[in-house]
DNA sequence: TATTTGGGCGTTTTT
DNA sequence: CGCCCAAATA
């Protein structure tokens, strides 16, 4: 333990870059400087989480700590780099060398370099949600279980019980029993499955999201070496929305720490919104028991929204049970009070917030600093509508990512079998693209090229931890496709031999080193074509394609590129193409994803009982109290206007004719003084 | 007969 | 968009 270990300024206090006492309050400012060992810093919405954490990794530079003994860790890509941006022009000067990431990618950067020691190649590919779930039913299919007979659980779902089971730590069978009991009596065939889900990943090279942490961690644990270059490389950790790790995730961040204990974590328990994923915010409420002499602070002064706002946000989340005691202190002046809109139904929803958007740009608003805020992707379907109609300009983070559509997954899936042949998803993606191959032709292909792939190497275990990758000798993949071609359909014939080509002219080294240039290749290879057969808005897929290959420019290996496209899920289309006019565009987004955004303005809509609390979340009280704090996440978002609205009516899926809706507890739960009320609906009578 | 392909319908939340 | 089932095709 550094007891007495001081920081000391590099220069002397005048000499500082920044003034902290001057750019933080009294609260910030303690956290920001406080000496080194455990610290837990609880932060109210808007009382500037980020802004604390980047002036503290500033004030540990200026302070002497060398940029790549720190650590830092956070939720989403988008939040790394924003704070690695920010402490870059605090400090004025770049920090290449300082290491920051969500903790996914932490996972991978980490994996790459000594992925011998986990007996997994250097290029191992990463698989995002929908590969996992293709790969785990082929497995239940391998293991021939009648899953119409044995009501066997849906591949989302055993792959739910997997993830569930890892990042909470504890057995697949304890997570059937606590979790899924309707599933205990088919709990060998679930693990029998697990156990083929493993090998097949090992066998192909392949990770899930799950893996990156998984596998970290047993690195970590296995490798006395690795562990304390590790530990003695991080001298101070630092985590940002600590109240939606896992148990996975503490104990990697304990584990790292485990010599100095220096980790200041981040987090605001009325925040947690991710119990789903496995998420535990024991971790924050106990992060003082398990981090001896551990101090806390907390910061509760609002600089976001104005008081009646705040008012609201807290009387939300008071009706939860377990949470630290705080009260967010407003400081701005007083404004509008929230509004509680009904309507009719969705449709006369869609209008008001179009209209009353309108409204708030001719007073001088932007559509820029506006957002509507839903539970559910799918709620914002008739306000896509409206947006349309009207032709009023919006961004939409929609369900499926950017990188998760199949044309782009489809590009990825050339490069992905170039670079590691191993790849049975890539192939078997590139197989049924072509004409008269569907699943069956695909799997007798797979298991025809699989087998003639020459056997891993066995990689010699690596002494010195070198970060070289030891690379086995390439594969030609071209070669072992034209021995399979006996099996391809007559149908598929030519596509076959096209596809073989295209590959070969991918491996071609001079290619090979530009995922730009492959990406061109495969576009003029006959993907292009491709896209005007299969899908109508050709033109829109195109230039997405051509994106990504302008976006791969800056990687100098198919390798990379691949790492980086399978972990930013999420890239914006702000950060694909930089505006060049000032267009102005309404946000829509899911809560979960606006979680650390503000806006002026925020409509939270179709508020009705059932959707939001959703109907799955009101079968046990500790789901309802995670809807409420993504209720209270969503009202804290605001900071002049705030307009919650629920349609009274909503058209109901499979019977013909509406259904009454009932307006969300959460509302109900609302003291009548902290808002006004609209009423919209033409009947009264109710 | 074994597969592929097309159409209809229902969506929690994400790295 | 993905899943599931029914019709079309080899």
């Amino acid at each position: 333990m550094a007891k007495d270990y001081v920081l000391q300024p590099y220069h002397s206090e005048v000499d500082l870059k920044i003034d902290y006492k001057e750019e933080l309050n009294q609260q910030q400012w303690e956290a920001v400087t406080c000496p080194p060992g455990p610290a837990l810093v609880i932060a109210g919405a808007g009382a500037g989480k980020t802004r604390t954490l980047t002036y503290r990794v500033a004030y540990l530079i200026e302070h002497g700590v060398e940029a790549d003994r720190i650590l830092l860790l956070t939720f989403t890509n988008k939040a790394a780099k924003e704070m690695m941006h920010r402490v870059a022009s605090l400090l004025g000067q770049e920090l290449n060398s300082l290491w920051g990431g969500t903790f996914h990618s932490i996972g991978n950067r980490l994996l790459r370099r000594h992925s011998q020691s986990i007996a997994y190649p250097s290029d191992f590919t990463i698989m995002d949600r929908e590969d996992a779930k293709d790969l785990l039913s082929a497995c239940i299919a391998a293991e021939k279980i009648d899953v119409k007979a044995t009501r066997f659980p849906k591949p989302d779902v055993v792959a739910d019980i997997f993830s569930q089971a890892v990042n909470r730590m504890i057995s697949v069978d304890d997570m059937i029993q606590e979790q899924f009991g309707y599933f205990k009596h088919l709990t060998s065939q679930i693990e029998a499955v697990l156990k083929r889900y493993m090998d097949r990943k090992r066998a192909g090279g392949l990770m899930d999201f799950d893996d990156l942490l998984v596998l970290w961690l047993e690195l970590l644990k296995k490798d006395e070496v690795i562990r304390q270059r590790y530990q003695q490389r991080f001298q101070y950790v630092l985590v940002d929305e600590y109240q939606d790790t896992n148990k996975l995730q503490s104990s990697l961040i304990d584990l790292l720490a485990e010599g100095h204990g220096n980790v200041m974590v981040v987090g605001d328990d009325s925040q947690s919104i991710y119990s789903w994923r496995g998420a535990d915010y024991t971790n924050i409420l106990e992060f003082p028991k398990r981090y001896h002499g551990a101090k806390t602070f907390k910061i509760e002064t609002n600089y976001r929204s104005t008081p009646e706002i705040l008012n609201l946000a807290n009387s939300a989340i008071a009706a939860n049970v377990n949470q630290f005691d705080k009260e967010l202190q407003a400081v701005r002046d007083t404004g509008a009070k929230p509004v509680v809109v009904s309507c009719n139904d969705a449709n006369e929803q869609a209008a008001f917030v179009a209209q009353r958007a309108l409204e708030l740009r001719e007073e001088g608003t932007e559509l820029d600093s506006m957002a509507i805020l839903y539970r559910s992707h799918f709620h914002a379907m008739e306000i896509q509508l409206e947006l349309t109609r009207r032709n009023i300009p919006f961004v939409i983070t929609s369900g499926i990512r950017f990188f998760e559509q199949a044309h782009i997954k489809d590009v990825a899936a050339y490069i992905k079998l170039v670079v590691n042949a191993r790849d049975e998803l890539a192939f078997k993606r590139l197989a049924k693209m072509l004409p008269g191959i569907g699943a069956k032709s695909a799997d007798k292909l797979w298991a025809k090229f699989s087998e003639r792939l020459p056997d891993r190497l066995e990689l010699p275990a690596d002494e010195d931890g070198s970060e070289e990758s030891v690379s086995a000798p390439p594969i030609e993949i071209a070669k072992i496709l034209v021995e399979c071609a006996a099996l391809v359909p007559k149908k598929g014939k030519a596509a076959w031999a096209q596809l073989t080509a295209t590959i070969a002219q991918l491996e071609d080294a001079a290619i090979r080193s530009s995922p730009s240039r492959m990406i061109e290749l495969i576009l003029d290879a006959g993907y292009e074509e491709y896209l005007k057969e299969v899908f109508s808005n050709y033109r829109s897929r195109l230039e997405d394609v051509q994106q990504i290959a302008q976006y791969a420019r800056q990687f100098e290996s198919p390798e990379e590129f691949l790492a980086q496209l399978a972990l930013e899920t999420n890239l914006d289309t702000e950060e694909r193409a930089p505006e060049t006019e000032d267009n102005e565009r309404i946000r829509l987004t899911s809560i979960h994803q606006a979680k650390g955004l503000e806006f002026d303005v925020v409509f939270v809509v179709m508020l009705c009982d059932g959707l939001f609390p959703s109907s799955r979340s009101l079968e046990n009280p500790e789901a309802e109290e995670e809807e409420r704090r993504l209720f209270y996440v969503a009202t804290t978002r605001a900071k002049n206007e705030l307009y919650l609205s629920y349609p009274m009516m909503r058209f109901a899926q499979g019977r013909t004719g509406d259904v009454m809706q009932q307006p969300s507890r959460f509302l109900n739960e609302l003291p009548e003084k902290v808002y006004e009320s609209w009423n919209l609906c033409r009947h009264s009578s109710f």
